[in-house]
DNA sequence: TAGACGTGGGC
DNA sequence: TGCCCAAGTCT
């Protein structure tokens, strides 16, 4: 076994020299900014990241810009980064932090874990980075070194692995670790596993780990980390609604729960009968378009779309409960559009022009 | 507590 | 192509 006091010392030494230095949020000790990243990196890859975190410190540039925008401005900008509940948990958080801790972040793990979309792992993260806190991340990247150094068996994702894993992580810990030792050590977990034990084909050789590592000494990168179980994913079927009005289409607001929730998307319906209904519902005219189907895969289902292509010949015939708008094609950015749905549209206004 | 929750990259 | 998963959190 790793003699664990020397884990911490020699990826301290390690990130200094080999790890990342110019990502955009680092280099900063300012906790918006830290915290806006870790919010947008939860299951997401830096290369992905990086235009939006651009994009939203330019619109909010600080903690009560972003409390004070309307929730559609924050999901718009989010439109395409996935996992949306992380923006309507980011304005929230941005709102208690402006309004209820007079705009600065609370700098213990504890308080951190408290404010929305703030897990354990981000506080940690926030804590550490902003407020050089001794404390433990633990993401995909840790989860997949702890487990090939030390040799953790079964899925991470597993309560009774994952517990093992935070308390291995916490006994890994630097202690009386200074401000920018603390910073090394957190973003040297990070970088690890992002650069050199990366799932795929992890770079041993250049690991500090190497002589130590279970994974390395017994040729089993590939079966370390455990793999999640596999599962049989589930397909569904939709029709959308393209109805158009000149150059503008029909958006609802879908609700604020479940798949893509408070975004703008488009009238949908579980079959074409019931579509035909809804665009008359809507004003449109018959007979609908068929579009090219297109199919979209989630993490636990996949969905298979149907589109129609109407026009709208009259009012609505009924005013709907849900929350409607007409969006000018050139402007379908002002609104927060799932990826397909968007994707449809960008074809569409191509082929119209 | 296991399942819901997006999207794009890598192979 | 299709499978796996990435700086996780919430319920």
């Amino acid at each position: 076994m790793l003699a664990l006091t020397d884990f911490s010392s020699r990826l301290i030494a390690w990130q200094r020299i080999h790890g990342r230095h110019d990502l955009p949020w680092q280099n900063t000790r300012d906790a918006y900014r830290i915290w806006l990243s870790e919010i947008m990196l939860q299951q997401t890859q830096v290369s992905t990241v990086i235009p939006y975190y651009a994009r939203f410190l330019d619109r909010f540039p600080t903690v009560t810009a972003l409390a004070d925008a309307p929730i559609d401005d924050v999901m718009a900008l989010w439109a395409g980064l996935g996992y949306y509940s992380r923006a309507r948990n980011l304005h929230r958080c941005a709102q208690v932090v402006a309004h209820e801790h007079g705009g600065a972040f609370p700098q213990t793990v504890d308080e951190l874990a408290e404010l929305p979309g703030i897990g354990r792992s981000t506080a940690a993260a926030i804590a550490s980075f902003a407020f050089a806190a001794r404390a433990t991340i633990l993401d995909g990247n840790v989860k997949r070194v702890l487990a090939r150094v030390f040799g953790v068996a079964g899925f991470p994702g597993e309560k009774k692995v994952e517990s093992a894993m935070w308390k291995l992580a916490e006994s890994l810990l630097p202690d009386a670790a200074n401000k920018d030792e603390v910073t090394a050590y957190t973003q040297g977990l990070m970088d690890l596993g992002a650069t050199l034990c990366v799932r795929g084909r992890p770079d041993c050789a250049r690991c500090p780990f190497a002589p130590d590592c279970v994974a390395n000494i017994e040729g089993r990168q590939r079966e370390l980390p455990a793999a999640r179980p596999k599962k049989a994913v589930p397909t569904r079927k939709t029709w959308m609604l393209v109805l158009t009005d000149g150059d503008s289409i029909l958006l609802q607001k879908r609700p604020p729960t479940g798949i893509w929730g408070g975004l703008w998307s488009l009238p949908e319906a579980a079959d074409e009968g019931a579509l035909a209904e809804v665009a008359l519902n809507l004003g449109g005219a018959e007979p609908l378009q068929r579009l090219a189907p297109l199919s979209h895969t989630f993490t636990h289902f996949k969905l298979d779309i149907e589109p129609r292509l109407g026009e709208a010949r009259g009012p609505a015939r009924e005013a709907t409960d849900t929350e409607t708008v007409w969006a000018p094609l050139a402007r379908i950015d002002a609104y927060g559009v799932p990826a397909p749905v968007r994707k449809l549209l960008d074809a569409l206004a191509g082929s119209l022009i």
